[in-house]
DNA sequence: GTCATAATATGACGAATAGTCAAAAAATGA
DNA sequence: TCATTTTTTGACTATTCGTCATATTATGAC
């Protein structure tokens, strides 16, 4: 099925892939030339370009692999069944905030694959490839909310329904990242954005009209221990190559 | 003070933005080049380095002016005193879905603009000049929230203050706006962004401890007219040379 | 009106870099 | 061993940013 010579192949992508990313987090995406990942490969250019099309396609490929990695960190909470449901949320804003302590630098790139002169550019499939990914993340959440809503957890009000709720909570999440990043944000006085997203999460889920959940120290010790699983799964995540930094 | 000179200089200057936002917007930042927005201006391409430094500069100073207008927006109805809090609140949310709605092509360049490879490239002073705009743009929010806590009318939860919220909020609403924007939202069903940002603003204004404010068909209508002004002011915004699409 | 000087505009040019492709090198297996 | 296929190479083209010496225009003193 897959012989030397393929294996070769999927082998050299993947380098490519994390000697890329490690360029483009030391240097800036504008920074890095197709000609310095090829001389980072010790391969010339022309064989950089059969693996992939454009520099662009590069991104959105190592876009993909952090969208895998937040689809793998969300589905092993989805999957722990016996927890309650806002604590499974909970533990969700958990996890994005570690992915923006950890790997803030590909949160980077995702958002830089996500305007608008990358999507114009990269093949339709390849972007296909992440958005498909997003989407089972998405519907991992919904699964969760509506189990919230099952147990009667979460009494939904009008105009509300499970899709609304995890979109409201990923547009929260994502939106107080992006807005901490810009510049305007920066100029503000304001708290950690990790503090920032934990207390307007909390809000926001008392606002969807779902049980309160009293955050005891019992129960903050068990977030605590998830969140040394979650580090492990990032840390486990990317090839070692890219410890060179 | 300003002579002929200084102000054919200054007339330029707007015409160069007027006619990069329009090739822009038309055709993509990617294929704009400095010879194109030359010709189009009928001047050559030192001349328009003269006025701005590099094409990202233009792009940045196009972001300047489209804060000036939601600060324009938003302050308007921060000076309506007379009106409750969070209807203020609900204003500027629906300032903000009118933003989308009418100018979607300046906020895909704001969000460009603050992107990796643009603040990088950028001389500081042209930065601040956007991020000051902005400061006092959320400072607006910030007051508004500090009237309804004064009021009462805002019970503040454990963990919160003005600040949390009206960044909770701004997070919410750019959240929302741009994952929608998102292709991987678009292959999610869901409703259209303002319904989905409309009910997730209730909900999260419900949570942060405001008082709930129904809207009755007589307040629904004096929203619709303060978007009806909201409008006037967006279209009076930018020079008329844009028309031409 | 003329002319020296200052201000402004021009576009040819240099530099950087994405992406191509014909030719060279390597691998294969008859 | 060698003809054929596969893979690699890097010189080359095309594009475009940004510069700067030169050309053009404006000014205002006489």
């Amino acid at each position: 099925m897959t012989s030397r010579k393929q294996r070769e192949i999927i082998e050299r992508h993947e380098q490519i892939l994390a000697k890329a990313r490690y360029l483009f987090i030391a240097n800036g995406y504008h920074s890095v030339t197709m000609d310095s990942i090829a001389i980072e490969m010790e391969y010339s250019k022309g064989t950089i370009y059969q693996h992939f099309n454009c520099k662009e396609c590069i991104i959105i490929s190592l876009c993909s692999r952090f969208c895998t990695l937040v689809f793998e960190l969300f589905s092993f909470i989805e999957k722990e069944k016996q927890l309650n449901a806002r604590l499974q949320i909970i533990l969700i804003f958990e996890a994005f905030i570690l992915l923006q302590e950890l790997r803030h630098d590909d949160i980077q790139l995702k958002n830089l694959a996500d305007s608008q002169p990358f999507s114009t550019k990269v093949p339709d499939e390849l972007l296909n490839e992440s958005h498909k990914i997003e989407q089972r993340t998405f519907q991992l959440v919904v699964d969760i909310v509506n189990k919230a809503i099952d147990n009667k957890q979460l009494k939904l009000k009008e105009n509300s329904n499970a899709e609304y709720i995890a979109f409201g909570g990923w547009g929260l999440a994502h939106g107080i990242y992006t807005l901490t990043q810009n510049g305007c944000a920066s100029a503000i006085p304001l708290p950690h954005p990790k503090d920032l997203l934990r207390a307007n999460a909390q809000l926001f889920l008392n606002g969807v009209g779902w049980e309160t959940y009293s955050l005891t120290d019992k129960r903050k010790q068990l977030i605590a221990n998830y969140s040394v699983r979650f580090r492990e799964i990032i840390y486990s995540y990317y090839p070692s190559s890219e410890d060179e930094y």
